[in-house]
DNA sequence: CTGAAAGCGCTAACAA
DNA sequence: TTGTTAGCGCTTTCAG
């Protein structure tokens, strides 16, 4: 392999003009940059990462954290990945598998200087340990960080709920069950809050007894229905719906748990969306492919953010940041 | 920051000692060492990693080459960025969006010893020009490549196939439909190797009219029980089972196009497994949740032996290859 | 067991 | 416009 010293030689100038061809410096004449241009390009030369990275001090990587690669934060990752690369940032994949030592291996990597910043999806370290790296680099959070010092993109549920319940109401449909995820973590809560806020304004009945909690997969959304239905789990009754007291609606905690509600249902005659409409959360592939009312969140833009917030230590200047909202895909089931 | 040269002077030792302690080598008295690392532990000093890449002409990363991330490659890149982390190389990923120039930029990467060695998931890029590339570091790819310099963990879809089609006739089955993917792929093509070959063996009727083609997505399998069915594609008929001659399997391409299949089948009054059997590729999660058969190609043993195809020029010795073989995953729709 | 010194390949003042 | 010369921080002979 050819370096800059040889070069310099074979063109007859320094290293330093070369360097500045390189660095499409503009204080370099046609000739000579032409000259070695040439050179450069009859020795197939390349200049070395790793001593432009220890010259400069940076390496214009970023370290991405997470526990495990998942679905769910696929697109994120694509999108991060994506604009990182548009700004001539590769990325780092850091997954922990929920150890906390491998994963501060990331930490320890952005004090060595082998990545420049961090992006942190999902994270098992203390929040206080995080930010102790704080100032080896800057790092930036997908998921709430109930820290000041930790920026994050994550949204407020509050708003993305809302959206599902208002459109639910301006349908007419007022018997709401909803089916969250983890319970207490901040995002439920928040949805709670929007779910209640909307039906107190609109004076309607807040149905607790239609809460589900920990709803996260497509059996768990089957479940719910069972539940509903009051058919024993591990049965698959075919009998007519007891005429009771039903939802007109189901409001999920992601695209799978609508699916295991949308197939359950309709296996129980159910009909989805005559008697019971379904509305979930991710709009991902899934929820296009079976037609399901979902809430997105602007992945592209959170991505877009993360970076953002990343670049004033990244590219000496700050990237505007976009505003995050919710949107609604609406489908056949609503 | 802290470097080598503070630390020599605070412990009265020299650079190449303090180097000693930090690589472990065994030629540094206890005494020193213990004062050495009493320096190191004060000044919260770590080593700048591009200074050691640098140095040693080695960075500890591989780049990992994709079109686009989708949960297909998921499980197998969760699998080699584990492995690889294992033997202290870190992964970074290379997206491609099928563009030719910024694939290339993962190539020049590895010219450039940013990275010391490439996994290819998918390329878009002329063999040819992924070969040329070899003299710069090791090159491995989880895709086919059908030239004998760039090695592969990719497996023949034959045995595979074969084993789906055993297990069928093993079970009395005999009326076997097939859903394949890419036409003329040389997947596609030792599948349908595979099936005529067993067919015959057993001196059984091959059913081309009951090949399908191009069968990718969920929708797709929908598809193809209403073809079979005789069901125009945009009605939803929900009249019986026509009479006539049906297959007893299906056979399809992935998991997704086996759900289609399911759901479709099941909406339509066809009985699985009793009048239809159902096994797929992959046995992937959604395999699993909907208790799909489904051949089980071992993901995570290719990763480890992409990695080890790598280890040559990475760790200087040859890592065992582990014996690549599919497996079948047997559950309700067989 | 320890140290001196020459790299690794490039950048960036500072001069000219 | 171009060259000189220190670095960047660590590794690795080669001596001692």
């Amino acid at each position: 392999m050819s370096n800059l010293e040889q070069i310099a030689k074979l063109s007859g100038f320094s290293k330093a003009t070369v360097s500045r061809v390189l660095n499409k410096s503009r204080h370099v004449s046609p000739d000579t940059r032409a000259k070695i241009l040439q050179v450069i390009q009859e020795m197939d030369y390349v200049p070395n990462r790793n001593a432009i990275s220890l010259s400069k001090g940076k390496t214009l990587q970023i370290g991405m954290i997470t526990t495990v690669m998942t679905e769910i934060i696929l697109p994120f990752m694509t999108s991060f990945v994506e604009v990182a690369a548009e700004h001539g940032f590769q990325t780092i994949i850091y997954t922990s598998d929920s150890d906390q030592e491998r994963e501060l291996q990331a930490f320890e990597d952005l004090k060595q200087k082998r990545v420049d910043g961090l992006l942190i999806i999902t994270c098992v370290n203390e929040l206080s340990v995080v930010s102790s790296y704080g100032k080896y680099g800057p790092i930036v959070s997908w998921q709430r960080m109930d820290r000041p010092d930790i920026p994050s993109v994550a949204m407020d549920q509050y708003d993305g709920y809302a959206l599902a319940i208002e459109h639910l109401l301006s349908q007419g449909i007022t018997r709401i069950a909803n089916a969250f995820g983890r319970p207490s973590s901040l995002n439920t809560r928040r949805r709670i809050q929007a779910y209640e806020d909307s039906m107190n304004k609109h004076q309607l009945e807040i149905r607790k007894d239609w809460y589900f909690d920990a709803v996260y997969h497509l059996e768990h959304g089957q479940d719910v229905v069972r539940r509903l239905l009051g058919i024993p789990s591990d049965l698959h009754s075919e009998d007519g719906l007891p005429g009771k007291n039903l939802p007109q609606a189901i409001v999920c905690a992601n695209d799978y748990v609508a699916a295991g509600v949308l197939s359950e249902a309709r296996r129980h005659g159910w009909n989805v969306p005559g008697e019971l409409r379904i509305v979930s959360f991710d709009n991902m592939q899934i929820a296009q492919t079976l037609g399901i009312t979902s809430v997105q969140n602007p992945i592209r833009d959170q991505a877009y953010n993360a970076f953002a917030l990343l670049s004033p230590s990244l590219l000496n200047r700050q990237l505007p940041l976009k505003p995050l909202d919710f949107s609604l895909a609406v489908r056949e089931t609503t």
